[in-house]
DNA sequence: GGCCAACCGGAGATGTGACTCCGCATACCG
DNA sequence: CGGTATGCGGAGTCACATCTCCGGTTGGCC
């Protein structure tokens, strides 16, 4: 215990206590790499030897840079969240006009369709370390829809947390469907945003609490994880 | 193995080959009724041997009852797919105004958000005896939906295959919510079910082929249990 | 009541997958 | 170029979950 003096406590980020040296940086990049592979061909319980096997590297080295299967997990979903709250900045950007919402969710939809089975974490509980990242992506979201509001794109009784439902439902599609039809969750989103648009007709049920988003960004443990 | 001329090969249904003893009838259906409470608790990878203990029986008995895991989760799912095709009889003919579709999916909703956990493989691959229970189910939803567009109640340019993948994305919300926000599928179907309604824009992306649901009936082996 | 097939319990056998340990190799510093 | 901290491989450990086996028990028929 207590080896903050070493070269880093790593398991969720490359962080410079003092720089890796390069072959394990090198491995390290490997690792994920090919956990991002496995993982979306596999899902989630795939299983470690492989991906180690897959990197070239062998079980040790993994666990060395990795102190655990779920801190990879981790480490991996963070990657993917730097990426899209990174794309979705751009595309916040680019459509100012109010179709930005519509823009962010099917990038979203397409990175659950090329990872499907890696990323169920990703939505759910998560280390401190990310929140801020999450809670910019939620608020990034929430400004989106404003916008639409605004633009009378979106109906007006829409709230932050049915978008947060219409990405899990994405996700449910996508993990029962990315092997037979990869490409459905674009009609089904369809759908979705057809039932977004406004309509003289109210929604019948009341709009879950916003907290429903927060608890997603800020619960301690994960629920799946603690269920296995 | 060729043991079908005893009591029964058992594992999916009570077939009465000859009718089991009163005790191990009494103890099958114990193990049925434990099996869904801890499913539905814990979700699909919970132990055997707490279900056998709930059930206040020992290994030895739920291994004769169901030969195996995974039978016992389909002789479950069966058992819930019985109830589920009888509601939705019912609710089709008591609601023969185009409003049986909507009655039906919230139906099936509050059946996933009671049993969330044991329950994928009802939408999934299926034993061949399940065949017909669930082409039934199908059929009947293609005539509700049929009748909800003759009725003006739902936009012609949907499929079955929208439907079925509206049952998948509440599937998938419920999975992830149950334990927070076990009522928010309802307000995301109202979602979905504004979408469904007639709307001078058209879905821009174009329906899946309905295979998409006979595959989902007729799949020869769960993908999912293949992946463990 | 007596007999036997059917049934019961629960302690292991078996298999799987996450994680560890340690002798050897390699990059970096002077 | 030599020394050492850092990193590497992969066989072995450990924990856990499914499934089997067998000595003892029980329900149902004569």
């Amino acid at each position: 215990m207590n080896d903050r003096t070493t070269a880093g406590p790593d398991g969720t980020t490359a962080r410079p206590g003092r720089p890796l040296r390069r072959d394990a940086a090198e491995n390290r990049e490997r690792l994920l790499r090919a956990a991002w592979e496995v993982f979306a061909e596999v899902g989630q319980d795939a299983g470690v030897e492989e991906i180690a096997h897959r990197a070239g590297v062998g079980m040790g080295t993994l666990y060395r840079r990795f102190p655990t299967k779920d801190a990879l997990l981790t480490a991996l979903s963070d990657e993917i969240l730097d990426t899209v709250l990174q794309r979705a900045r751009e595309l916040a950007e680019a459509h100012a006009d109010g179709k930005g919402l519509e823009q962010v969710l099917t990038y979203i939809g397409s990175v659950l369709a090329s990872h499907h089975g890696c990323l169920t974490r990703l939505w759910q509980a998560v280390p401190p370390t990310a929140d801020t990242r999450r809670a910019e992506l939620w608020s990034l979201l929430a400004g989106l829809l404003e916008e639409a509001q605004h633009g009378g794109e979106v109906r007006g009784d829409l709230t932050l947390s049915d978008v947060y439902l219409a990405v899990l439902s994405l996700r449910g599609i996508v993990d029962d469907t990315a092997g037979r039809a990869p490409e459905v969750w674009r009609r089904h989103l369809c759908v979705i945003l057809a039932g977004f648009r406004p309509s003289d007709r109210a929604l019948e049920h009341p709009p879950a609490d916003d907290a429903l988003v927060h608890a997603a960004v800020a619960t301690p443990a994960a629920r799946r994880s603690a269920a296995r």
